[in-house]
RNA sequence: GCCCCCAUCGUCUAGUGGCCUAGGACAUAGCCCUCUCAAGGCUAAAACCGGGGUUCGAGUCCCCGUGGGGGCACCA
Protein backbone atom coordinates (compact mmCIF):
# COMPACT_ATOMS: atom_id res chain seq x y z
CA UNK A 1 0.00 0.00 0.00
CA UNK A 2 2.47 2.61 1.51
CA UNK A 3 5.62 1.29 2.69
CA UNK A 4 7.65 3.77 2.96
CA UNK A 5 11.15 3.34 1.61
CA UNK A 6 12.30 6.80 2.26
CA UNK A 7 12.65 7.54 6.54
CA UNK A 8 9.72 7.52 8.40
CA UNK A 9 9.11 9.98 11.04
CA UNK A 10 6.42 8.72 13.21
CA UNK A 11 4.89 8.90 16.88
CA UNK A 12 3.29 7.83 19.47
CA UNK A 13 1.35 10.65 21.10
CA UNK A 14 -0.49 9.44 24.30
CA UNK A 15 -2.41 11.53 26.70
CA UNK A 16 -1.47 11.07 30.10
CA UNK A 17 -4.79 10.16 31.67
CA UNK A 18 -3.97 7.26 33.56
CA UNK A 19 -2.13 3.59 33.67
CA UNK A 20 -1.10 2.68 29.93
CA UNK A 21 -3.11 -0.17 28.11
CA UNK A 22 -1.75 -2.72 25.91
CA UNK A 23 -3.47 -1.12 22.83
CA UNK A 24 -1.20 1.78 23.55
CA UNK A 25 1.77 -0.47 23.66
CA UNK A 26 1.00 -1.81 20.42
CA UNK A 27 0.06 1.43 18.90
CA UNK A 28 3.06 2.44 19.58
CA UNK A 29 4.71 -0.53 18.68
CA UNK A 30 3.93 -0.18 15.40
CA UNK A 31 5.12 3.65 15.17
CA UNK A 32 8.22 2.78 16.65
CA UNK A 33 8.62 -0.58 14.34
CA UNK A 34 8.30 2.00 10.84
CA UNK A 35 10.65 3.97 11.98
CA UNK A 36 13.07 1.44 12.51
CA UNK A 37 12.84 -0.34 10.31
CA UNK A 38 13.07 3.00 7.55
CA UNK A 39 15.86 4.42 9.71
CA UNK A 40 13.58 7.22 10.78
CA UNK A 41 12.48 8.76 14.25
CA UNK A 42 10.33 7.62 16.50
CA UNK A 43 8.89 10.93 18.81
CA UNK A 44 6.95 10.27 22.06
CA UNK A 45 4.85 13.32 22.30
CA UNK A 46 2.51 13.84 25.33
CA UNK A 47 -0.82 15.23 24.82
CA UNK A 48 -1.81 16.65 28.19
CA UNK A 49 -4.03 19.36 26.76
CA UNK A 50 -6.80 18.23 29.15
CA UNK A 51 -5.74 19.14 32.48
CA UNK A 52 -8.64 17.85 34.10
CA UNK A 53 -8.05 14.13 33.53
CA UNK A 54 -4.35 14.76 34.08
CA UNK A 55 -3.04 12.08 36.13
CA UNK A 56 0.48 12.81 37.94
CA UNK A 57 2.81 10.09 37.26
CA UNK A 58 1.01 8.98 34.49
CA UNK A 59 4.09 10.35 32.20
CA UNK A 60 6.73 8.39 34.09
CA UNK A 61 4.90 4.79 34.12
CA UNK A 62 3.92 5.26 30.79
CA UNK A 63 8.54 5.80 29.97
CA UNK A 64 8.37 3.23 32.12
CA UNK A 65 6.50 0.68 30.23
CA UNK A 66 7.54 1.48 26.75
CA UNK A 67 11.59 1.08 27.58
CA UNK A 68 10.67 -1.98 29.70
CA UNK A 69 9.67 -3.16 25.78
CA UNK A 70 12.24 -1.76 24.67
CA UNK A 71 10.37 0.58 22.40
CA UNK A 72 12.59 3.63 22.45
CA UNK A 73 12.57 7.09 21.13
CA UNK A 74 14.56 9.75 19.31
CA UNK A 75 12.65 12.70 20.37
CA UNK A 76 10.03 13.64 23.27
CA UNK A 77 10.03 15.64 26.50
CA UNK A 78 12.81 14.07 28.49
CA UNK A 79 15.06 13.87 25.70
CA UNK A 80 14.28 16.88 23.92
CA UNK A 81 14.74 17.23 20.06
CA UNK A 82 14.52 19.67 16.81
CA UNK A 83 10.66 19.76 16.84
CA UNK A 84 10.05 20.80 20.34
CA UNK A 85 8.51 21.05 23.05
CA UNK A 86 7.04 17.61 23.00
CA UNK A 87 4.13 18.73 25.69
CA UNK A 88 1.61 20.13 23.99
CA UNK A 89 0.92 22.72 27.15
CA UNK A 90 4.06 23.98 26.27
CA UNK A 91 2.74 24.72 22.63
CA UNK A 92 -0.10 26.81 23.71
CA UNK A 93 0.91 29.79 21.81
CA UNK A 94 1.61 27.63 18.55
CA UNK A 95 -2.04 26.76 18.13
CA UNK A 96 -3.37 29.81 19.17
CA UNK A 97 -1.28 31.43 16.17
CA UNK A 98 -2.75 28.85 13.95
CA UNK A 99 -6.25 29.29 15.46
CA UNK A 100 -6.40 33.17 14.76
CA UNK A 101 -5.07 32.51 10.89
CA UNK A 102 -8.13 30.34 10.34
CA UNK A 103 -10.25 32.80 12.19
CA UNK A 104 -9.05 35.22 10.10
CA UNK A 105 -9.58 33.33 6.62
CA UNK A 106 -13.01 32.49 7.77
CA UNK A 107 -12.68 29.23 8.57
CA UNK A 108 -13.07 29.79 12.17
CA UNK A 109 -14.73 31.57 14.27
CA UNK A 110 -15.06 32.96 17.96
CA UNK A 111 -18.48 31.60 20.17
CA UNK A 112 -19.75 33.01 22.96
CA UNK A 113 -22.50 30.56 23.65
CA UNK A 114 -22.49 30.28 27.27
CA UNK A 115 -22.59 26.81 27.43
CA UNK A 116 -23.24 23.92 24.96
CA UNK A 117 -26.73 25.17 24.24
CA UNK A 118 -26.79 23.11 21.34
CA UNK A 119 -26.05 19.84 23.29
CA UNK A 120 -27.78 20.53 25.79
CA UNK A 121 -30.45 17.81 25.18
CA UNK A 122 -30.70 14.68 27.10
CA UNK A 123 -29.72 11.92 24.70
CA UNK A 124 -27.31 12.31 21.70
CA UNK A 125 -30.26 10.86 19.62
CA UNK A 126 -32.04 14.31 20.08
CA UNK A 127 -29.59 16.80 19.91
CA UNK A 128 -29.26 19.38 17.49
CA UNK A 129 -25.75 20.42 15.57
CA UNK A 130 -24.56 23.63 17.27
CA UNK A 131 -24.71 25.36 14.21
CA UNK A 132 -27.92 25.87 13.25
CA UNK A 133 -28.54 27.69 16.65
CA UNK A 134 -25.07 29.73 17.12
CA UNK A 135 -25.21 33.34 17.02
CA UNK A 136 -21.41 33.40 16.99
CA UNK A 137 -21.11 32.19 13.41
CA UNK A 138 -22.42 35.38 12.14
CA UNK A 139 -20.63 37.85 14.03
CA UNK A 140 -18.15 39.83 12.42
CA UNK A 141 -14.51 39.46 13.36
CA UNK A 142 -14.42 43.31 14.47
CA UNK A 143 -17.54 42.49 16.92
CA UNK A 144 -16.03 39.34 17.84
CA UNK A 145 -12.66 40.60 18.89
CA UNK A 146 -14.29 43.60 21.07
CA UNK A 147 -16.53 40.95 22.98
CA UNK A 148 -13.56 39.29 23.73
CA UNK A 149 -11.43 42.27 24.62
CA UNK A 150 -13.60 43.35 27.20
CA UNK A 151 -13.66 39.54 28.66
CA UNK A 152 -16.76 37.70 27.55
CA UNK A 153 -15.51 33.78 27.67
CA UNK A 154 -15.03 32.30 24.49
CA UNK A 155 -14.46 28.96 22.53
CA UNK A 156 -13.20 28.62 19.23
CA UNK A 157 -15.15 26.90 16.49
CA UNK A 158 -14.59 25.14 13.19
CA UNK A 159 -16.78 27.27 10.17
CA UNK A 160 -18.20 23.28 8.68
CA UNK A 161 -19.63 23.82 5.22
CA UNK A 162 -23.14 22.88 5.22
CA UNK A 163 -23.01 21.50 1.68
CA UNK A 164 -20.68 18.73 0.16
CA UNK A 165 -18.82 16.19 1.20
CA UNK A 166 -15.30 14.88 2.17
CA UNK A 167 -13.45 12.33 1.08
CA UNK A 168 -10.06 10.92 3.71
CA UNK A 169 -7.59 8.64 2.98
CA UNK A 170 -6.62 5.36 5.37
CA UNK A 171 -3.64 3.47 3.77
CA UNK A 172 -5.25 0.12 5.23
CA UNK A 173 -9.36 0.87 4.68
CA UNK A 174 -9.46 2.93 1.92
CA UNK A 175 -10.99 6.29 0.97
CA UNK A 176 -13.71 7.06 3.56
CA UNK A 177 -16.06 9.92 2.59
CA UNK A 178 -18.91 11.68 4.96
CA UNK A 179 -22.00 14.26 3.86
CA UNK A 180 -20.19 17.54 5.35
CA UNK A 181 -24.24 18.04 7.06
CA UNK A 182 -23.60 15.49 9.36
CA UNK A 183 -20.56 16.91 10.86
CA UNK A 184 -20.77 20.23 12.96
CA UNK A 185 -18.84 23.60 13.94
CA UNK A 186 -16.85 21.49 16.54
CA UNK A 187 -14.28 23.01 18.72
CA UNK A 188 -11.03 23.66 18.12
CA UNK A 189 -9.73 25.63 21.23
CA UNK A 190 -11.55 25.57 24.75
CA UNK A 191 -12.27 28.60 26.96
CA UNK A 192 -8.95 28.53 28.71
CA UNK A 193 -7.20 29.00 25.64
CA UNK A 194 -5.81 25.12 25.35
CA UNK A 195 -6.61 23.63 22.28
CA UNK A 196 -8.22 20.46 21.81
CA UNK A 197 -6.87 17.46 20.49
CA UNK A 198 -8.10 17.97 16.33
CA UNK A 199 -6.36 21.26 16.33
CA UNK A 200 -3.67 20.04 18.22
CA UNK A 201 -2.59 16.87 16.69
CA UNK A 202 -3.05 18.40 13.30
CA UNK A 203 -0.23 21.50 13.96
CA UNK A 204 2.16 19.05 15.38
CA UNK A 205 1.91 16.25 13.21
CA UNK A 206 2.78 19.05 10.35
CA UNK A 207 4.98 20.66 12.45
CA UNK A 208 7.18 17.66 13.42
CA UNK A 209 7.01 16.53 9.98
CA UNK A 210 5.14 13.41 10.71
CA UNK A 211 5.19 10.89 7.45
CA UNK A 212 2.76 8.03 8.78
CA UNK A 213 0.42 8.71 11.59
CA UNK A 214 -0.62 5.26 13.11
CA UNK A 215 -3.58 5.57 15.78
CA UNK A 216 -6.39 3.47 16.71
CA UNK A 217 -9.69 3.35 14.48
CA UNK A 218 -11.61 5.35 17.85
CA UNK A 219 -10.27 7.83 16.15
CA UNK A 220 -12.17 7.22 12.59
CA UNK A 221 -15.23 9.53 13.24
CA UNK A 222 -12.92 12.27 13.66
CA UNK A 223 -11.05 11.57 11.23
CA UNK A 224 -12.91 13.50 8.20
CA UNK A 225 -12.66 16.59 11.10
CA UNK A 226 -9.20 16.33 10.61
CA UNK A 227 -8.79 16.10 6.83
CA UNK A 228 -10.76 19.88 7.08
CA UNK A 229 -8.81 21.19 9.04
CA UNK A 230 -5.39 20.15 7.22
CA UNK A 231 -7.07 21.53 4.11
CA UNK A 232 -8.37 24.79 5.84
CA UNK A 233 -4.68 25.56 6.66
CA UNK A 234 -3.49 24.17 3.15
CA UNK A 235 -1.24 21.52 4.63
CA UNK A 236 -0.34 18.24 3.26
CA UNK A 237 -1.66 14.90 5.02
CA UNK A 238 0.89 12.14 6.82
CA UNK A 239 0.03 8.87 5.39
CA UNK A 240 -2.60 7.47 8.07
CA UNK A 241 -3.08 4.30 9.05
CA UNK A 242 -5.86 3.42 11.69
CA UNK A 243 -5.36 -0.34 13.47
CA UNK A 244 -8.57 -1.42 14.78
CA UNK A 245 -9.17 -1.06 18.69
CA UNK A 246 -9.26 -4.62 21.13
CA UNK A 247 -11.91 -6.04 22.43
CA UNK A 248 -12.75 -7.60 25.71
CA UNK A 249 -11.39 -11.85 25.73
CA UNK A 250 -14.97 -12.77 25.38
CA UNK A 251 -14.77 -10.11 22.13
CA UNK A 252 -17.78 -8.27 23.42
CA UNK A 253 -16.39 -4.74 23.36
CA UNK A 254 -14.12 -3.08 24.50
CA UNK A 255 -12.26 -3.05 27.95
CA UNK A 256 -14.10 -0.77 30.10
CA UNK A 257 -12.26 0.65 33.74
CA UNK A 258 -14.74 -2.66 34.72
CA UNK A 259 -13.65 -5.01 33.19
CA UNK A 260 -9.57 -3.93 33.54
CA UNK A 261 -10.68 -3.71 37.50
CA UNK A 262 -12.21 -7.34 37.27
CA UNK A 263 -9.55 -8.87 34.86
CA UNK A 264 -6.83 -7.89 37.83
CA UNK A 265 -8.87 -10.16 40.22
CA UNK A 266 -8.48 -13.22 38.12
CA UNK A 267 -4.43 -12.25 38.14
CA UNK A 268 -4.19 -11.12 34.40
CA UNK A 269 -3.72 -6.96 33.28
CA UNK A 270 -4.04 -5.02 30.34
CA UNK A 271 -1.99 -2.19 31.57
CA UNK A 272 1.74 -2.40 30.53
CA UNK A 273 2.87 -1.62 33.95
CA UNK A 274 1.62 -5.23 35.60
CA UNK A 275 3.11 -7.54 33.10
CA UNK A 276 6.51 -7.38 34.45
CA UNK A 277 5.03 -8.17 38.26
CA UNK A 278 2.91 -11.01 36.31
CA UNK A 279 6.34 -12.51 35.59
CA UNK A 280 5.78 -12.21 31.40
CA UNK A 281 8.61 -11.28 29.30
CA UNK A 282 9.12 -8.05 27.34
CA UNK A 283 10.04 -9.96 24.59
CA UNK A 284 6.98 -11.90 24.63
CA UNK A 285 4.70 -9.19 25.44
CA UNK A 286 6.27 -7.78 22.66
CA UNK A 287 5.55 -11.01 19.70
CA UNK A 288 2.22 -11.14 21.43
CA UNK A 289 1.19 -7.43 20.91
CA UNK A 290 2.17 -7.29 17.62
CA UNK A 291 0.48 -10.23 16.62
CA UNK A 292 -3.09 -9.05 17.58
CA UNK A 293 -4.01 -7.23 14.12
CA UNK A 294 -1.28 -8.16 11.94
CA UNK A 295 0.54 -11.63 10.68
CA UNK A 296 3.27 -12.01 8.62
CA UNK A 297 2.51 -14.85 6.76
CA UNK A 298 0.37 -18.67 7.11
CA UNK A 299 2.99 -20.19 9.27
CA UNK A 300 5.76 -17.53 11.59
CA UNK A 301 4.53 -16.75 14.20
CA UNK A 302 7.22 -16.46 16.56
CA UNK A 303 8.91 -13.28 16.61
CA UNK A 304 11.93 -11.02 18.12
CA UNK A 305 12.05 -6.97 18.16
CA UNK A 306 14.85 -6.95 15.36
CA UNK A 307 13.06 -10.15 13.51
CA UNK A 308 10.00 -7.22 13.79
CA UNK A 309 11.65 -4.85 12.64
CA UNK A 310 12.82 -6.26 9.35
CA UNK A 311 9.25 -8.04 8.43
CA UNK A 312 7.03 -5.84 9.87
CA UNK A 313 4.83 -3.85 7.08
CA UNK A 314 1.74 -2.00 7.10
CA UNK A 315 0.32 -4.08 4.09
CA UNK A 316 -0.24 -7.19 6.82
CA UNK A 317 -2.45 -5.24 9.60
CA UNK A 318 -5.90 -5.97 9.61
CA UNK A 319 -8.87 -3.64 10.01
CA UNK A 320 -10.97 -6.28 11.94
CA UNK A 321 -11.40 -5.70 15.80
CA UNK A 322 -9.71 -8.38 18.07
CA UNK A 323 -10.18 -9.91 21.20
CA UNK A 324 -7.12 -10.52 23.92
CA UNK A 325 -6.10 -13.65 24.11
CA UNK A 326 -4.60 -14.29 27.46
CA UNK A 327 -3.36 -18.12 27.04
CA UNK A 328 -1.66 -17.30 23.89
CA UNK A 329 0.53 -15.27 25.56
CA UNK A 330 1.53 -17.55 28.14
CA UNK A 331 2.03 -19.45 24.94
CA UNK A 332 4.43 -16.82 23.63
CA UNK A 333 5.94 -16.65 27.38
CA UNK A 334 6.93 -20.06 27.30
CA UNK A 335 8.87 -19.96 24.08
CA UNK A 336 10.98 -16.94 24.82
CA UNK A 337 11.74 -18.25 28.30
CA UNK A 338 12.76 -20.92 26.47
CA UNK A 339 14.49 -19.16 23.91
CA UNK A 340 16.66 -17.28 26.32
CA UNK A 341 20.09 -18.25 27.29
CA UNK A 342 20.48 -20.01 30.80
CA UNK A 343 22.85 -17.87 32.22
CA UNK A 344 20.36 -14.77 31.55
CA UNK A 345 17.12 -16.39 32.84
CA UNK A 346 18.92 -16.91 35.91
CA UNK A 347 19.46 -13.41 36.00
CA UNK A 348 15.72 -12.71 35.73
CA UNK A 349 14.01 -15.07 38.04
CA UNK A 350 16.79 -13.60 40.83
CA UNK A 351 14.16 -10.95 41.74
CA UNK A 352 10.93 -13.51 41.94
CA UNK A 353 12.55 -15.25 44.71
CA UNK A 354 14.15 -12.55 46.57
CA UNK A 355 10.05 -11.01 46.01
CA UNK A 356 9.12 -14.29 47.53
CA UNK A 357 11.48 -14.00 50.42
CA UNK A 358 14.29 -16.25 49.60
CA UNK A 359 17.95 -15.53 50.08
CA UNK A 360 19.82 -15.88 46.81
CA UNK A 361 23.56 -16.57 47.52
CA UNK A 362 24.71 -19.16 45.30
CA UNK A 363 24.75 -18.00 41.97
CA UNK A 364 26.11 -21.25 40.72
CA UNK A 365 22.45 -23.07 42.24
CA UNK A 366 20.58 -20.49 40.69
CA UNK A 367 22.29 -21.27 37.46
CA UNK A 368 21.09 -25.11 37.81
CA UNK A 369 17.88 -23.94 38.94
CA UNK A 370 17.03 -21.88 35.99
CA UNK A 371 18.52 -24.44 33.81
CA UNK A 372 15.80 -27.15 35.06
CA UNK A 373 13.45 -24.65 35.59
CA UNK A 374 13.23 -23.54 31.82
CA UNK A 375 11.19 -25.50 30.06
CA UNK A 376 8.61 -25.89 33.04
CA UNK A 377 7.45 -21.90 33.55
CA UNK A 378 5.05 -20.30 31.45
CA UNK A 379 5.32 -17.14 33.60
CA UNK A 380 8.74 -16.28 36.10
CA UNK A 381 6.67 -15.60 38.99
CA UNK A 382 6.18 -19.42 38.86
CA UNK A 383 9.60 -19.94 39.77
CA UNK A 384 9.32 -19.45 43.62
CA UNK A 385 6.67 -22.08 43.66
CA UNK A 386 8.11 -24.26 42.09
CA UNK A 387 11.56 -24.18 43.02
CA UNK A 388 11.28 -22.50 46.75
CA UNK A 389 12.44 -25.31 48.22
CA UNK A 390 16.22 -25.46 46.68
CA UNK A 391 16.74 -22.49 49.25
CA UNK A 392 15.15 -23.58 52.20
CA UNK A 393 17.72 -25.05 54.66
CA UNK A 394 14.79 -27.36 56.65
CA UNK A 395 11.57 -28.47 54.48
CA UNK A 396 8.49 -30.78 56.54
CA UNK A 397 6.74 -32.65 54.02
CA UNK A 398 3.65 -33.55 55.13
CA UNK A 399 3.97 -36.91 57.32
CA UNK A 400 1.21 -38.53 54.74
CA UNK A 401 3.10 -37.69 51.29
CA UNK A 402 5.80 -40.03 52.69
CA UNK A 403 3.47 -43.33 52.02
CA UNK A 404 3.69 -44.69 49.21
CA UNK A 405 0.39 -45.26 46.71
CA UNK A 406 -1.15 -48.53 48.32
CA UNK A 407 1.76 -49.00 50.81
CA UNK A 408 1.65 -49.08 54.77
CA UNK A 409 3.51 -46.84 56.92
CA UNK A 410 5.83 -49.53 57.87
CA UNK A 411 6.79 -50.97 54.19
CA UNK A 412 7.08 -46.86 53.32
CA UNK A 413 9.70 -46.39 56.17
CA UNK A 414 11.71 -49.97 55.30
CA UNK A 415 11.88 -48.66 51.47
CA UNK A 416 12.93 -45.12 52.55
CA UNK A 417 15.92 -46.64 55.05
CA UNK A 418 17.10 -49.13 52.15
CA UNK A 419 16.74 -46.26 50.27
CA UNK A 420 19.17 -43.96 52.29
CA UNK A 421 21.65 -46.81 52.60
CA UNK A 422 21.85 -47.05 49.29
CA UNK A 423 22.52 -43.33 48.32
CA UNK A 424 24.97 -43.09 51.30
CA UNK A 425 27.46 -46.12 50.20
CA UNK A 426 27.82 -44.98 46.19
CA UNK A 427 31.42 -44.27 45.81
CA UNK A 428 29.80 -41.43 44.14
CA UNK A 429 26.13 -39.63 43.40
CA UNK A 430 25.00 -38.68 40.26
CA UNK A 431 22.15 -39.78 37.99
CA UNK A 432 24.45 -42.15 36.01
CA UNK A 433 25.78 -44.03 39.44
CA UNK A 434 21.98 -44.39 41.36
CA UNK A 435 19.24 -44.35 38.68
CA UNK A 436 19.81 -47.94 37.98
CA UNK A 437 20.62 -48.95 41.65
CA UNK A 438 17.22 -47.22 42.08
CA UNK A 439 15.40 -48.78 39.59
CA UNK A 440 16.72 -52.44 41.23
CA UNK A 441 15.36 -51.56 44.62
CA UNK A 442 12.01 -51.17 43.80
CA UNK A 443 12.13 -54.23 42.02
CA UNK A 444 13.74 -56.09 45.01
CA UNK A 445 11.05 -54.32 47.19
CA UNK A 446 8.41 -55.50 44.90
CA UNK A 447 7.63 -51.61 44.02
CA UNK A 448 7.31 -50.08 40.96
CA UNK A 449 10.02 -47.45 40.35
CA UNK A 450 7.76 -44.55 41.15
CA UNK A 451 7.28 -45.73 44.57
CA UNK A 452 10.87 -44.88 45.38
CA UNK A 453 10.85 -41.38 43.31
CA UNK A 454 7.77 -40.41 44.70
CA UNK A 455 9.28 -41.17 48.40
CA UNK A 456 11.88 -39.15 47.32
CA UNK A 457 10.29 -36.36 45.58
CA UNK A 458 8.30 -35.56 48.70
CA UNK A 459 10.74 -36.04 51.09
CA UNK A 460 13.24 -33.74 49.43
CA UNK A 461 11.43 -31.02 47.78
CA UNK A 462 8.16 -31.13 49.90
CA UNK A 463 6.58 -31.18 46.69
CA UNK A 464 4.10 -33.56 44.48
CA UNK A 465 5.44 -31.86 41.31
CA UNK A 466 8.91 -31.12 40.78
CA UNK A 467 11.63 -31.00 38.07
CA UNK A 468 13.26 -34.58 37.90
CA UNK A 469 14.35 -36.13 40.58
CA UNK A 470 18.11 -36.88 39.92
CA UNK A 471 18.13 -33.44 38.40
CA UNK A 472 17.06 -32.22 41.80
CA UNK A 473 18.52 -34.13 44.09
CA UNK A 474 22.12 -33.27 42.06
CA UNK A 475 21.13 -29.62 42.79
CA UNK A 476 19.98 -29.99 46.59
CA UNK A 477 23.73 -31.44 47.07
CA UNK A 478 24.24 -35.75 48.30
CA UNK A 479 25.06 -34.42 52.57
CA UNK A 480 21.25 -32.57 52.18
CA UNK A 481 19.54 -35.05 50.42
CA UNK A 482 20.49 -37.44 53.08
CA UNK A 483 19.82 -35.07 55.73
CA UNK A 484 15.88 -34.86 54.32
CA UNK A 485 15.80 -38.27 53.65
CA UNK A 486 16.73 -38.99 57.47
CA UNK A 487 13.88 -36.72 58.45
CA UNK A 488 11.52 -38.72 56.63
CA UNK A 489 12.53 -41.91 58.05
CA UNK A 490 12.11 -40.22 61.55
CA UNK A 491 8.75 -39.14 60.64
CA UNK A 492 7.95 -42.33 59.11
CA UNK A 493 9.07 -44.25 62.55
CA UNK A 494 6.55 -41.68 64.32
CA UNK A 495 3.71 -42.96 62.11
CA UNK A 496 4.25 -46.58 62.62
CA UNK A 497 4.28 -46.14 65.84
CA UNK A 498 1.32 -44.38 66.31
CA UNK A 499 -0.14 -47.43 64.18
C1' G B 1 -31.48 7.61 16.75
C1' C B 2 -27.48 9.47 13.40
C1' C B 3 -22.45 8.75 11.33
C1' C B 4 -18.28 5.58 10.50
C1' C B 5 -15.62 0.89 10.50
C1' C B 6 -15.58 -4.40 10.26
C1' A B 7 -17.11 -9.76 8.97
C1' U B 8 -12.77 -17.26 7.60
C1' C B 9 -12.52 -22.65 13.20
C1' G B 10 -14.21 -20.76 20.50
C1' U B 11 -9.82 -17.00 19.88
C1' C B 12 -5.62 -14.69 16.77
C1' U B 13 -5.12 -15.36 11.71
C1' A B 14 -3.30 -17.27 6.15
C1' G B 15 -6.00 -16.55 1.80
C1' U B 16 -5.31 -10.44 -3.17
C1' G B 17 -10.76 -15.27 -8.91
C1' G B 18 -8.83 -21.44 -10.44
C1' C B 19 -2.89 -23.71 -6.25
C1' C B 20 -8.93 -24.40 -1.05
C1' U B 21 -10.93 -31.42 -0.13
C1' A B 22 -9.89 -23.62 3.17
C1' G B 23 -3.55 -23.60 5.81
C1' G B 24 -1.11 -22.22 10.64
C1' A B 25 -1.15 -20.89 15.93
C1' C B 26 -3.54 -20.71 20.93
C1' A B 27 -7.03 -23.24 23.75
C1' U B 28 -9.56 -28.31 23.97
C1' A B 29 -9.36 -33.97 23.55
C1' G B 30 -6.54 -38.51 22.63
C1' C B 31 -1.90 -41.05 21.86
C1' C B 32 3.63 -41.36 22.14
C1' C B 33 7.80 -40.13 25.32
C1' U B 34 8.27 -40.43 30.75
C1' C B 35 10.31 -40.80 38.05
C1' U B 36 6.00 -36.27 38.86
C1' C B 37 5.32 -31.74 36.09
C1' A B 38 6.65 -29.70 31.78
C1' A B 39 8.85 -29.46 27.02
C1' G B 40 8.68 -32.16 22.44
C1' G B 41 6.25 -35.39 18.62
C1' C B 42 1.74 -37.35 16.36
C1' U B 43 -3.62 -37.30 15.80
C1' A B 44 -8.67 -35.46 16.39
C1' A B 45 -12.64 -32.08 16.62
C1' A B 46 -13.41 -27.03 14.87
C1' A B 47 -14.70 -21.80 10.20
C1' C B 48 -15.60 -19.03 4.74
C1' C B 49 -22.81 -14.82 8.46
C1' G B 50 -27.25 -14.90 4.77
C1' G B 51 -29.30 -13.62 0.01
C1' G B 52 -28.68 -11.76 -4.68
C1' G B 53 -25.46 -10.57 -8.68
C1' U B 54 -20.53 -10.41 -11.94
C1' U B 55 -17.67 -14.64 -14.03
C1' C B 56 -16.42 -20.58 -17.53
C1' G B 57 -15.18 -20.41 -12.19
C1' A B 58 -16.09 -16.62 -5.77
C1' G B 59 -13.76 -17.47 0.79
C1' U B 60 -11.57 -13.99 -2.70
C1' C B 61 -15.13 -8.69 -6.78
C1' C B 62 -20.15 -5.74 -6.44
C1' C B 63 -25.04 -4.83 -4.03
C1' C B 64 -28.58 -5.61 -0.19
C1' G B 65 -29.58 -7.66 4.39
C1' U B 66 -27.92 -9.40 9.14
C1' G B 67 -24.46 -9.38 12.94
C1' G B 68 -20.35 -7.21 15.67
C1' G B 69 -17.48 -2.88 16.92
C1' G B 70 -16.52 2.34 17.40
C1' G B 71 -18.07 7.45 17.73
C1' C B 72 -21.76 11.30 18.53
C1' A B 73 -17.70 16.35 25.08
C1' C B 74 -14.75 23.16 26.23
C1' C B 75 -11.77 13.91 26.72
C1' A B 76 -8.17 12.15 24.14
Amino acid sequence: MTQPSQPARVRFAPSPTGRTHLGSGRTALYNYLLARQTGGQFILRIEDTDQKRYVPGAEEELMESLRWLGLDWDEGPDVGGPYGPYRQTERKSIYQKYARQLIENGQAYYCFCPTTKAEEAESPQQRRQHRELCPGRDLTLNEADARRSSGEEHVIRFRMPFEGSITVSDAMRGDISVENSTLDDYILVKSNGLPVYHLAVVIDDHLMEITHAIRTSEWLPTFPLHGHIYNALGWDQPIWVHPSIFLKPDGKGKMSKRDSEALLEEGKSIFLGDFKDMGYLPEAVVNWMALIGWSYDDKTEFFTLENLIEKFSLEKLSPAPAAINFSKLDHFNGLHIRELDSTDLAKRIKPYFEVAGYTVDDEDKLQQIAETLQVRMATLDEAPEKAGFFFKDEIHPEPESLIGKKMTAFASLEMATRIYELIAALPDFSEETANQPLRDLAVELGLKAGHVFGFLRNAITTQKVSPPIFETMTIVGREKVLERIENAIATLEKLTQND
